[in-house]
DNA sequence: CTATAAATGATATAATGTATCATTCGTGAC
DNA sequence: GTCACGAATGATACATTATATCATTTATAG
């Protein structure tokens, strides 16, 4: 997950704007707000964050309700993510390509710099996960999990410290 | 996970006890109440469910500041487990045997009747997830996941419906 | 028995989320 | 254009969940 450029982040909202118009809903000035605060984030941000982060950008100030209303909307629209584990939501990566959301993408959160990266599930996790499922007798209906560890950059920092 | 007789609760809360004595730590009176509230439910509890679940079963009300405090120490005891998707708790499936908590436990969450099973990660699992997060440059730390999905009970429940 | 630390009780307050209804805004019918 | 309608928002009240703090009680060692 990367901090947007501003040019960047005109191009997804208009391509937010064409998913939403396909569904027969609305991208409105407050839920471009939310989504463009989510989009600007480095980090998953909660519902207040959200909230803070509208009111510090603009002009006229949001409700606290709004943000609740307008999350729940943008993540059935597929446009943002929830992550269950720590209740922050995070803008998603494909909406400007056209992945129609195969259910089969995971989270790597990174304990250390809180950024999160959005990966396709690899079969091979797919099938392990499923088979060690069902030998507990259970069927996975989600393939969408949110796993903690340390990214990249984070490694070489601690490298470097040392 | 299931719903403990009395007997084999009793036999718990005493093995519990002695993990406690082990840490230097003691397992006093409301703690054993919280932890036998999580240990005869079928369910994770929340805080709230908790308090609630404590305050039917006993004369003396509890405070909800006391079940906070409660079920951080009986998490760091290793006694329960929080459950970050859901924000609940559920008593931990190893405290009689001696597992030690290899952080290789995952847990099976049932969709529709909530219930939750503790299992051990595969070999096959673990690797499949490692090698997954490290193509995208993260290391994991954790290997303990909340997998959402259906019990066998309420698979073959389904299945009768139809 | 007393000093001490741990645990609990009690209270206040913060943070977060939901319910409800009035108002405004966008869109299509006319 | 404007009118009616539904969607979206604003505003308010309230419920729920969690934290901070300090007084009191309890267990244990000395």
């Amino acid at each position: 997950m990367v901090q947007l450029k501003q040019f960047e982040c005109d191009a997804l909202l208009r391509a937010a704007e064409a998913a939403c118009a396909e569904n027969g809903a609305r991208l409105t000035h407050r839920r471009r707000q939310v989504l463009s605060a989510l989009m600007q984030s480095p980090n998953p941000l909660s519902a207040s964050e959200v909230l803070d982060s509208c009111n510090r950008s603009a002009a006229t100030s949001m409700p606290a309700m709004s943000v609740y209303r307008i999350l729940d909307f943008l993540e059935q629209q597929s446009l943002v993510h929830r992550l269950a584990s720590s209740n922050k939501y995070v803008s998603c990566s494909h909406i400007a390509c056209d992945h129609k959301h195969f259910q089969k993408t995971h989270f790597l959160l990174c304990e250390a710099c809180s950024s999160v990266e959005e990966v396709d599930a690899t079969e091979e996790a797919s099938q392990a996960l499923d088979h060690m499922a069902s030998a507990a007798g259970f069927k996975l209906t989600s393939q969408q999990f949110e796993l903690s560890g340390i990214c990249t950059t984070c490694q070489n920092n601690a490298g470097e410290r040392l």
